[in-house]
DNA sequence: CATGAATGAGTTTTCATTCAT
DNA sequence: CATGAATGAAAACTCATTCAT
């Protein structure tokens, strides 16, 4: 994987016309965003931290809202989607002849991408319970073109006899579940400790395909 | 399972002294928490919705935070770790031979116990990244507590040779994501659809026990 | 005249809710909105001059506009077009056979009216070039309710021949300017000149009446 | 009448340091001013009305109020005195034997005038309750000069038999309600109608001699 | 000349909390 | 116990003005 796949610095790169406070601002605010929550974070605590006037901020981004929108929105929409169809295409390009081999690839993208994005991450799975027009662009984006492509994938690998007979509703969620619980569990409920991310992918993956049962 | 497992009527039924207004803002409180968050929900807003006086609700709560944390704690400390616990003697008491079958207990358990506190999970689990001594009472009982008990009772199942060979971390890890992966989709990600419970947590088990990979 | 006209004591005396605080912040809004214009005047200035927190202006209106339209709608609405109808009745009662001691009554009662409601008067007429809400109350109450009963009383006197052959709306125009230039110059623009109200209201009549051309 | 009485273009033409951007300046804050009052109107808003970037107003305009100022004060300054003195030669020259010449050229004048500038009309008379300096100018350049002016003509046909016994005052008063009261109503209150400008005005000079009563 | 990013003081508004009744 | 008026600190947001480019 060549590809930097840090979206705010991509962002900076490619717009050209980000002041430098522009920059610190939005530091700034994904920062607190992630720590303590959009809600509890306010905008002058944002300015302090960026070493910003507080006007400053609303010169940007008509209202706190915006910013955080700003912020997330990329996350959802120009990242995600397109990450994991990438895989996709591979896969019917049969690059991958094994579901398992598919499974390692995603993992191993999905956790690159994550740890160069934590804190937009945490922003985005801690906000959308609460921002209910994100929720909307995430179900859009989500719900409906990944969960789409990824039910062809399955489909695909269970026609060529390689899966169990599960829902194919089951088997995604079976599967996404699998891969954020790790996430979650390394990035948000015990990020103090060490994972050896090697050992604990091969063993999410020794779960996802062969479960707990000892033949 | 014999018992009401409605936190907050258990609330209300042993504990006799709460007012009717008391009753009315706490019910308040656990919907707008829900739905809005802690950080986003005003106490006037709350003094509205359960009709009450914005001088009533600090009559019984010193704060705001205190509102909270009362709603949530039982939701931690009195329920979570017993209700868990108790199932564990059972395995151990040889209740449940097969590892499958404390896993269907659980499970059924959970999501029982989880639909009947539908309000009172979500504001749970959607607070704890936000309030630092809430995840630290939810790290002290969860993560030691059950923890401990769970990884006892992995390893009377590894030593009874009924489960394969990940490490005990991993083990829990992969069914605590497989079961949460199963309600957060049920509960907050699409409780739209009509779900077939009973076929889900099968094929969930399913996938648990067996993994994807057809023999 | 024997009734008290002063709209704020009228209000203060059949609402018995107000608050001690409640009144002076409107007495306090009135005298700045009228000085200054409702858009220079600013809350915290209202709140100091009030003697009270700032807070407390916003638990009784929950906006700026909401306590400008709360000072200045019953000016409209409850008062203005009833007090012009009520002179209205007396003439179709036959109490003015001549237009020109009907002309005397209803001048007598605005001066006598808006001398007690000064600073109201003056927001109303401020405010209306800049709150289009308000004109459009404005128009409601007095283009359409006053308009009308005035054009039906013109008509009755024009049928009784007392008045000259003017459109009833040139009549009503020409009535309503000489009046309100009076009432206007002697308030707004030279209110430090010591006016002789009962020779100056006798003229104006005597110009409405009979013109400036000397017979 | 065949002078151009548009007071922008005039300054516009007399004064060819004016850039391009400048008047675009004047026209937006005209117009905003006009709409929405001077203190609800931001240089903000008049910047983007202009097509042109905030800084620049500041460049013409040191502050604000000078803004206004440069609007508003050749309304007053330079035109509306020049302007009713100018007819008051003519009067003086002979050339209106009779009073109502005299009124029907100096209405004529106004309500042309006026309708060239309506806007700046507005603003004037809008801010001038507001802006104590502005009320200054007017009051010396207004109440003084025209007044005196005026006056003395008055004092010039009252001795010629041709007017009423009024005191002058309670006469200029009266002329200029009805004028103005004409003026307001067309442009302020009621602009939608479709109003018949001669007969209107032939009917206020009616009115003004000869008032309501039928003889 | 013109720009527009930046400012900081000020504006309206919100809100948790107190307290006299 | 309950109320709701009152508070004041802080929140989001606005705005006239400055200044480096």
């Amino acid at each position: 994987m060549r590809e930097q796949e840090n979206l705010l610095e991509e962002l900076f790169n490619q717009d050209k016309d980000f002041t430098d406070k522009q920059k610190k601002i939005l530091i700034a605010a994904i920062e607190s965003f992630a720590e303590k929550g959009y809600a509890s974070t306010s905008t002058s605590e944002i300015a302090k931290k960026a070493g910003v006037a507080e006007g400053t901020i609303f010169r940007h981004y008509k209202t706190k809202k915006e910013l955080l929108y700003f912020i997330v929105e990329p996350m959802i929409k120009k990242v995600i989607a397109p990450f994991v169809i990438k895989d996709m295409r591979k896969v019917l390009d049969q690059e991958f002849e094994e579901f398992e081999d598919f499974l390692r690839a995603m993992i191993t993208n999905m956790l690159l991408f994550i740890s160069e994005n934590k804190l937009l991450f945490r922003i985005l799975i801690q906000e959308i319970p609460f921002q209910p027009e994100l929720r909307e662009i995430f179900k859009k984006h989500i719900a409906t073109e990944v969960i789409t492509r990824f039910s062809e994938l399955i489909s695909y690998y269970k026609e060529k006899g390689q899966l169990v007979d599960l829902s194919t509703r089951a088997i995604i969620r079976s599967v996404v579940s699998s891969i954020f619980g790790y996430i979650i569990a390394r990035n948000i409920l015990a990020p103090e400790i060490d994972w050896n991310n090697k050992e604990e992918m091969e063993q999410t993956i020794q779960f996802i395909m062969y479960g707990l049962k000892r033949k």
